[in-house]
Formats: structure tokens, C-alpha cells, sequence
DNA sequence: GCAGATTGTTTGGGGAGCAAACAAATTTGC
DNA sequence: GCAAATTTGTTTGCTCCCCAAACAATCTGC
């Protein structure tokens, strides 16, 4: 609605623009840094010649530390459906990562497992996360970036009530 | 990579599992957060009988506070390619809220502006927006919000450095 | 043993994002 | 002034993420 036109019209090709209400609210800026840091990680693993989501990132963890995991379990911990999660086993499959094994003791479910290929990987991955981590905290104090994810965490608890 | 197995493996169905080093990471934390956020803002609106993603919200506050900016300019504005800026200024144009008018000056570009339905729906929305910040700050005092807006500033600025 | 639940998969649909190619229009070079 | 280069919006093609619904195989409760 009707806004004082305040600023000059910008004289030039307007360098910035008004973003309105938009940077005091905590959801944009949110959305802003997680598309940076996600171009920052894909950056890292581009120029030491990798490819991998922060998705697939931390799939790779979650099958590494909590071997026999099923695929439910799995698609819950990292909240997405057990069909989206198909398609990403079956590339992380196909790169000879991680292998979907039969479960001993329940037919209906699948075993997830990093193969000896995909443990070693997941060793260079995280060296690449560190330094990816270390970049975009740098510049942020060590007490900074804890209360960051201390914030996000209450952020994500508050906001989880649907 | 053998980590001793020191927790019992899950005498039940594992109501949580072992993350590893994921909780230490920002960008995990990071990435949850803003899941949250995301379907916080959306059963917002759902709520609402509203239908908007926060996207489309930042475009039509962009549209709304510079009158008459072309496509390119808001696609640098929000960080996408042109190209798909185009189905989504599609989208919002079928829904009678945002005109692509010609531009006096220059044959090439098209002066993006809101219809009257879109500024008043922009009003409706804005009202949503801010209900769904003042929930997803509720576990926040206002200064560790700011203080959260801040360091994702901080974040933002270090990660962009390709 | 059989009804009901769970698991993984497939199919179908929607949206976000990029790159490359193209026509129309503008700006630049001379 | 006019040809060449650039800019803008669009289309097409590709990849990826996400969900919902349906289905067969398997397991669980009783």
C-alpha cells in the first residue's frame, strides 16, 4: 500500500533495492544463508573434484554410525518420505557407496550398509566438511558459532508445531 | 573406521540414533532449521486457506517495493537464473496478483508490478507472515533473535566466497 | 491361520534450479 | 548511421527434491 516514496528512484542502474520488512524477518534470512552455505559446499566438493549433497552427506553418516539400519528408519530421521528416499539409495548404490542388504531377522526390510568404498569415502567427505564448516565460520567467533546452533535448534523446536 | 559399539544396539525400535558429528555441524543444523521453518510457514497459510511458499512471498514484497523492476533485476535480486524465474512469475500472474506490464523505456524488459488483488492479498499475507515469525520465535527472547539474524548475516557473507 | 499393519517400490504430479539456444530490442564501436 | 555485440525474456531439456497413492511381500496380533 502506499509508501512515502522516500529514496531517489535510483539514478543508475539501482546497485541494491528495498527489500521491505523482508531482512528483519528470521525466516528469509534463514533461507538466504542456507542457500550460500549449500552453494559453499557444493564449491568445496567441486574443486577437489567430488559431488555431494549435504543430504547425501549426512544419509552417509547416519548409515556409517548405525550400520543394519532400515530404510523407514532412515527416511525418519531425516524427515522425508520412504519413497523420496528410493531414488537417492539408488545413486548412492550405484557409486558403489552403500549397499541395501537383506535383514537377517525381518524380510520386509533392507539392511543399509557403507561398503568398503563408501567408508572410505565418507573419510574424505568429512575432511571436505571441516574445511567447507570452517569456511563459513570464519567469520564467526568459536562462542558465536556455538550460540548459532543453539539458537537454530530452539528455532527448529519452536517451529515444529504444526 | 571401527567405532567401538558402545551403545547397546537398540533393544527397542531406536526412538533416537546415533548422529555422529552431524549436531556439531552449522550446516546441518542449518538445514533442519529451515526445514522447519518452511513447513511451519506453510500449515501457516494452510491454516489460513492461504496457498504461498516464503519464495514467492520475498518476490512479491520485492515486486511490491520497487515498482516497475524488470525480470532480470529480481532474479538477481533473489539469486536464481531468469529462467526459472519465468514459470513462477507465470504462476503468480494466473492467480491475478503480479503484471508483467511493457516497459516505457526499454522494449526489452518487462515493469513488473502487483495488481490491486496483489497488493491486498500482499497484506493478507504479510499479516500470516508475521504470526508465523512471532511462533518460530517463541523460543527466543527478542534479543537472541536479533542475535540469530545477525550471525546468519555473518554466515551468509563468509560462505559466499566461491 | 488369517486380518491388519509395516516395508520397499513404482507411478504420477508438482516445484526449484541450471544451461543452452533463440528472437527481439538495445547499446556499443566505429 | 549502421553493423556488431550485448541484454532480456522465453523455451526446451535436464537433474534433483518432495509427497501421495497404490501394490506385493512380509511380519504381527490374536
Amino acid at each position: 500500500m502506499g509508501r512515502p516514496p522516500a529514496k531517489p528512484p535510483s539514478t543508475a542502474r539501482s546497485p541494491s533495492l528495498d527489500r521491505g520488512l523482508l531482512p528483519s524477518l528470521m525466516g528469509y534470512a534463514l533461507r538466504r544463508a542456507q542457500s550460500a552455505v549449500f552453494a559453499d559446499f557444493a564449491a568445496t566438493f567441486a574443486k577437489a573434484g567430488e559431488a555431494l549433497t549435504p543430504g547425501e552427506f549426512g544419509l552417509l553418516v547416519l548409515v556409517d554410525r548405525n550400520e543394519g539400519l532400515s530404510q523407514m528408519a532412515l527416511a525418519r530421521a531425516l524427515g522425508i518420505d520412504r519413497s523420496t528416499l528410493v531414488p537417492i539409495l539408488d545413486r548412492l548404490q550405484a557409486r558403489d557407496l552403500l549397499v541395501r542388504r537383506p535383514s537377517p531377522t525381518d524380510g520386509r526390510t533392507h539392511a543399509l550398509a557403507l561398503t568398503s568404498a563408501g567408508a572410505k569415502a565418507l573419510a574424505r567427505f568429512g575432511r571436505l566438511v571441516r574445511a567447507h564448516e570452517k569456511r563459513i565460520a570464519s567469520g564467526l567467533s568459536a562462542s558465536e558459532t556455538r550460540t548459532l546452533i543453539e539458537l537454530l535448534g530452539k528455532v527448529r523446536a519452536s517451529a515444529r508445531s504444526l
